[in-house]
DNA sequence: TGTACTGTAACATTTTTAATTACAGATGAA
DNA sequence: TTCATCTGTAATTAAAAATGTTACAGTACA
């Protein structure tokens, strides 16, 4: 996998201690120290999730989509997820095989119950959660 | 991340069909449909792990380490493991940000949590268990 | 109307993953 | 003893994915 997770979180924790600011893809680009275009990349599909709103023009900038209390790391993880976390093969495994026919069936319903278990345990910690630690 | 553990317990499972037998890594590969030498460098780790036993010479081949009550997917995610579920953030946050400067320490923590997560989940199922789907 | 932002496309670069080739070494059988 | 069939592994290439960069249109405000 990628970091994107990480700078997800990155970026809304930096969110979160500014509220009710307005913070630029620069300022938070130098925080991470990524360039400018991933954060705004990043921010656009957290945005599509709810997370973020953000205003465009002079002055503007980025803020929590909502209070840090109703934003889970489950819910930063389902933004981000692309890739399973067992990751995914990408051959096809040979029908004429006993093993090969149906193992995909069979990996995937376990990649399903890992996905679960990730969530039950990112869904305990909140934004707010996290962000104590930086205080 | 990649699609080792998926080939590992492929390969498992393709070993656990034929006990005592030896199975050869072109027969495996023809299975995955993936290039031998994957499989065999796949297998030097496994073996590394005592989940895999081999033969070189004519009429060689891979067999299990040991019995597949005694190898649970949460054995073979550790072998196989290299990058963390959550991904890995590759940049340097800015040392000078109060977020910055402690952000990797708390994702680690947090990166840590999810992984026993996992284990957790993967350690309840044997590949005899798995195996089992393929009767 | 100029300035400072976001939004996004297009492209380049870097890194990672997978495939391929090649061959030495081991083993067993003719 | 020598041939065939396997593993073990290094080295190289090719393909794919992730990340970085450049460029610029659009928006908002002063």
């Amino acid at each position: 996998m990628n970091g994107q997770f990480q700078i997800a979180v990155h970026i809304l924790t930096l969110l979160n201690q500014e509220p009710g600011e307005l913070i630029a893809s620069e300022y938070i680009a130098g925080s991470i120290n990524i360039n400018p275009v991933l954060v705004r990349k990043e921010i656009r599909n957290l945005r599509n999730y709810g997370l973020i709103t953000s205003k465009e023009g002079k002055a503007g900038g980025y803020s929590l989509g909502r209070s840090p209390e109703k934003i889970t790391l489950g819910d930063v993880y389902k933004a981000v997820y692309s890739n399973p976390a067992l990751g995914q093969a990408k051959n096809l495994p040979n029908p004429d095989c006993p093993v090969g026919r149906q193992i995909n069936q069979h990996l995937n319903e376990l990649a399903a119950d890992v996905e679960s278990a990730i969530f039950k345990q990112l869904n305990t910690i909140t934004l707010a959660d996290f962000s104590l630690k930086f205080k």
